[in-house]
DNA sequence: GCCAACGTTGGC
DNA sequence: GCCAACGTTGGC
């Protein structure tokens, strides 16, 4: 199996209900160069994709998406009325680039942060690095296939 | 709300 | 190109 994706959403403002209910979504906003180079750079279309929600009391993995496009520019870096306008972005040399995502599936069951640093064979996931605050990352995919195993309890 | 960790910015 | 200051992320 090819290499797996994970995102992070804050469920308040986005979260994986919201992605079922509108089917697929174009991921904006994403403004650090790492995630925007994967996401330009490496994903493929039909890349399965851990959907993480943090900044909430139980910071946890619920569901699996799928990226769904090519990489395009995102739109709201050429709109001055965006909380993610970019001034030194211009259609000619865009920035800032996105990807869809669709909903998959829910887990069967959460699998919470508190869960997913108990399991040795997820040590050295990327999610669980100190000091990581990538949105947009890589899961390897032994680590995708544990995790949803866990799921499945 | 606190704060550690990290990325970005900008002066020099 | 260095690095201090600042802003942001995100768990707790």
């Amino acid at each position: 199996m090819r290499r797996a994706w994970l995102i992070k959403s804050e469920p308040d403002c986005y979260s994986f209900q919201d992605l079922e209910r509108d089917g697929s979504t174009g991921w904006e906003g994403v403004r650090n160069y790492q995630a925007r180079n994967f996401m330009r750079d490496e994903m493929q279309v039909g890349d399965k994709v851990l959907f993480y929600h943090s900044s909430t009391a139980q910071p946890a993995i619920v569901g699996v998406a799928e990226v769904a496009s090519e990489p395009y520019p995102d739109p709201t870096q050429f709109d001055p009325q965006s909380e993610y306008y970019d001034p030194k972005a211009t259609p000619a040399e865009p920035r800032w680039q996105q990807v869809d995502f669709k909903a998959v599936t829910p887990l069967p069951r959460e699998v919470t942060l508190a869960e997913l640093k108990e399991v040795e064979d997820l040590a050295d996931m990327r999610l669980l690095a100190r000091g990581n605050r990538l949105s947009v990352m890589p899961v390897e995919p032994e680590h995708y296939a544990r995790v949803l195993e866990l799921a499945k309890r």
